[in-house]
RNA sequence: UGGGGCGUAGCCAAGCGGUAAGGCAGCGGGUUUUGAUCCCGUCAUGCGUAGGUUCGAAUCCUACCGCCCCAGCCA
């Protein structure tokens, strides 16, 4: 720890005192994702906390799947959460759990609380249970069926396990108490049918435990020191710790809340963005404007900014949204200390260098990358007709335009300056090709006038060059909180979250661009080939994010 | 109107009785063969509000206000 490092968040602090004190000997966290969606950037929150804090006090952290519920999970998403999981660098101890590796103990442990009288089989319909659990403001009534004995409960619990009852005809309750403020202590179900294959269990079951029976006991058998959950849970854990008492567990976890990610101009909710694939609002789970970690991969994000922001964004208890635009900055921070630089040309401008002989090519070398000396340079051919940006050139121009202005100079980023003589113009009016004078003279140093070009800009060789495909995404909502309230989401849908070029052309390197590796178009952002479009003679390149953009500010005012 | 939480700058967030860290965004300037990066400067007489305790309060006490979560056989 340096002076200047990041002072401690309030688990950090928390572990550190337990260590300390020696309530605990070793920290083991989990990360219990349940396999019913894809990940997405609030989960990067919670893996990032769960391991980084394994991590940084030498324990470890499990991966477990909460696969109480057989109804909403699938096996398909265990493995895209595998796969993410470890795309943003993380490995869980051993083998993958899951909730449902516990099923025999859970059952045993149900049948010891009835034993000890202190659960139920109820046979109150799921709409009878409700009126009796009471209100917010209002105690509950005991079901009438609270008071059976052990004998009874276990046989009819042995009825449920054995499927001789029907879907939402019984339960088995938790015997707590009906008047108790929390309402999570009004006898919560612990185990219900539900007749259905589990993915990992086959038809073994037709109960299955409830969220609250199977979470503390699972992390009690696992030896979690510190089991962390968010705050919506904070009202489950006097239940928590009911089971854990009542109960013969090899230990007593404790369980933390902290406050999830809140995002402005993202929508989270799987409801929400499975609506947007359905729709076709967008092309997929891990279509690259989704903010699923499958689709920040695609679009190019690497998981080193998604881990830098998690450590900004800090770790609280207080309900907050953060601003996209420290996401962003995360995702350029990095991508600009790694990406290697590339140009292209997006909007493409013939220019022809009419002192340049025909035919002639010369190779010229260019940095990777203007700091990182262990990225390997590049060649750039440099040939008589060459593509600039349109927007590069203006026919005239006051002095804040530093880029090529007709009869003024300007220099090819990493070649040479050049004058522009003569536009050449169609029958519309329309420029179709600058004619320059190229200054042979001004290979990496300035002209021989003194007279040093006040603009750079980027450029391609007309005759070597990849014919590519951009795409470029923008926020896919046009309102910071496009679910806030009772707004529909869908009404915010950014109508511009996507455009595509064609015809766009990239130097001649990018050729052998692989999906995710990113590179920075010089001048203009951080861009990765897609994964998914494209063909090897055309590929398509996902602009990640762009370049600040300052002059677009200045233009703006 | 029950229970559980949370209120420090536009946003995130330190602070734990000794006189408001840091980051993002913004603004001003410098360097620059990327209008990028980098560097420098600037940005809360103020900590939800009102009282109180104290030599001294964002920190302690009281009251009030605002926001979030909970009435699935979801997690």
């Amino acid at each position: 720890m340096t002076s200047e490092s990041k002072p401690a968040h309030f688990l950090q602090n928390i572990i550190r005192e337990d260590l300390a004190g020696g309530r605990v000997s070793e920290v083991v966290t989990r990360f219990p994702p349940e396999p019913n969606g894809y990940l997405h950037i609030g989960h990067a929150k919670s893996i990032c906390l769960n391991f980084g804090l394994a991590q940084e006090f030498g324990g470890s952290c499990n991966l477990r799947f909460d696969d109480t519920n057989p109804a909403k999970e699938e096996e398909e998403y265990v493995e895209s959460i595998k796969r993410d999981v470890s795309w943003l660098g993380f490995q869980w101890a051993g083998e993958a759990k899951y909730t449902s590796d516990y099923f025999d103990q859970l059952y045993d442990w149900a049948l010891h609380l009835i034993k000890e009288g202190k659960a139920y089989v109820c046979h109150l319909s799921p709409e009878e249970a409700r009126a009796y659990r009471g209100t917010l403001t209002e105690p509950g009534k005991n079901s009438p069926y609270r008071d059976r004995s052990v004998e009874e409960n276990l046989a009819l619990f042995e009825q449920m396990k054995n499927g001789e009852m029907k879907e939402g005809e019984c339960s088995l309750r938790a015997r707590i108490d009906m008047a108790a403020p929390n309402i999570n202590l009004r006898d919560p179900i612990i185990y219900r049918i539900k007749k259905m294959a589990h993915h990992q269990t086959g038809d073994k079951w037709c109960i299955y435990p409830s969220y609250d029976f199977a979470h503390g006991q699972s992390d009690a058998m696992e030896g979690i020191s510190h089991s962390i959950c968010t705050l919506e849970f904070e009202d489950h854990r006097p239940l928590y710790d009911w089971f854990l008492e009542n109960l013969p567990v090899p230990a007593h976890p404790r369980q933390y809340e902290f406050a999830r990610l809140n995002l402005n101009y993202t929508v989270v909710s799987k409801r929400k963005l499975k609506q947007l694939v359905d729709e076709k609002h967008v092309d997929g789970w891990d279509d690259p404007r989704m903010p699923t970690l499958s689709g920040m991969r695609r679009r190019g994000v690497p998981p080193a900014a998604i881990r830098n922001f998690c450590e900004m964004i800090g770790v609280t208890r207080s309900d907050s949204v953060v601003d996209l635009g420290m996401l962003e900055y995360a995702i350029r921070d990095d991508l600009d200390k790694n990406a290697p630089r590339a140009m292209c040309v997006m909007d493409p401008l013939k220019v022809t260098l009419t002192n340049y002989p025909e035919g002639e090519e010369e190779n010229l070398n260019a940095p990777g990358h203007p700091v990182r000396e262990d990225l390997p340079a590049r060649v750039l051919p440099f040939t008589r007709t060459l593509y600039i940006e349109r927007e590069d050139f203006r026919e005239e121009a006051n002095k804040k335009y530093k880029r090529l202005v007709l009869g003024k100079k300007v220099r090819l980023r990493n070649a040479y300056v050049i004058h522009a003589d003569e536009v050449v113009k169609d029958a519309n009016g329309e420029i179709v090709e600058l004619r320059c004078s190229v200054d042979r003279d001004t290979l990496g140093k300035d002209p021989a006038d003194g007279v040093k070009p006040k603009g750079v800009i980027h450029w391609v060789s007309a005759e070597k060059n990849v014919d590519c495909e951009v795409r470029l995404y923008d926020r896919l909502f046009s309102d910071p909180a496009p679910d806030a309230g009772d707004k529909n989401f869908l009404d915010f849908v950014n109508p511009d979250n996507l455009e595509i070029l064609s015809g766009c052309k990239a130097e001649i390197g990018l050729a052998n661009a692989e999906p995710e590796q990113s590179y920075q178009f010089e001048r203009n952002g951080y861009f990765c080939r897609d994964s998914k479009y494209g063909t090897v003679e055309k590929p398509v390149f996902n602009r990640t994010i762009g370049l600040r953009d300052s002059w677009a500010k200045e233009q703006d005012k």
